[in-house]
DNA sequence: ACCTAGTTCTTGACGTGTCATCTATCTAGT
DNA sequence: ACTAGATAGATGACACGTCAAGAACTAGGT
């Protein structure tokens, strides 16, 4: 009927459309089953980790929002969103006015705590149970070296 | 300093975080991208390609729900921000009361047509480019594998 | 004909993400 | 000190997505 609009061949097309739907179906759910069992979402959750990983759980902005691969400003809303529910709290930095901190609140600790677990059993039911091992390794690899290449070059 | 959140092997989490990360930087670049240069989101983008897909680009909102794998009110929200814009329209279903059609409008086959080429060429420059067939077969195969597994049992 | 249950789509509220823009502050060069 | 430019973060406008609830209609049993 229309053949004006280019596009892959069907055997690129089936595959990166397969791989476009798994990973929206993965978040999806993932998301779905994280607010379901604990309230947070998947956002929240994020920010929540990269915070445990970090001494006194207290970050700058900057280097938070570099760790986990997040514009600024979407950081920004984020927390204010955060602190509104007592997850995490803004602290003032006295080596640079500009500058601020995001701390954990216990509250926020608790939270992580509790999701945590439920959720490492979801993304084991979802998705880790459904490929080997060396699958996993292999999807890994290639996952990390697009990253790479797409951080090189942002063009 | 906290040892209390129970998470994956360090193998896992390594390879999950970068399958995760790279779905994140992939649909950024492809809808920053999209959106630069032919003013179309990849929600347009992927109503517009399914509806080009179909006689007269034309056809009921379940159909073209279940199509995409979209929820039915997020279709109908998409939907009426693409028939501001003209993109799209509404029609009524004589055979169902209840029921509508999409149609794509000559603007919206435009928009498409114009999008698509050189959205191919980004999927292209930032993914296709970087795997080898056979990686892509792969992980085509594993994504199509878990996404059947997923829509079996919606646990 | 009627009533109940199911289906189809819509809507409002709300959290989320991007972009452009703004304010405050720091840094470097003069 | 002064000033220009860079940097840190906040904010408003708007598109997007989910959830829960609702309106309109159909279908099937009585």
């Amino acid at each position: 009927m229309d053949d004006t609009v280019q596009w892959l061949s069907s055997e690129e097309q089936r595959d990166w459309r397969a791989f476009i739907r798994l990973h929206q179906k993965l978040t999806s759910r993932l998301g779905a089953d994280l607010q379901a069992k604990s309230g947070l979402s998947g956002a929240d959750f994020e920010v929540l980790v990269a915070l445990t990983d970090v001494p006194e759980g207290r970050v700058r902005f900057q280097e938070l929002a570099r760790e986990i691969d997040w514009e600024q400003s979407r950081l920004s809303h984020q927390i204010r969103r955060m602190i509104k529910r007592d997850l995490v709290a803004r602290e003032e930095c006295a080596e640079d006015g500009r500058g601020a901190f995001v701390v954990i609140t216990s509250h926020g600790r608790e939270a992580i705590e509790a999701a945590a677990p439920p959720h490492v059993e979801t993304v084991r039911r979802v998705f880790l149970d459904h490929v080997t091992t060396a699958e996993l390794r292999t999807l890994g690899q290639i996952s990390q070296r697009i990253v790479d290449r797409l951080d090189q070059d942002r063009s």
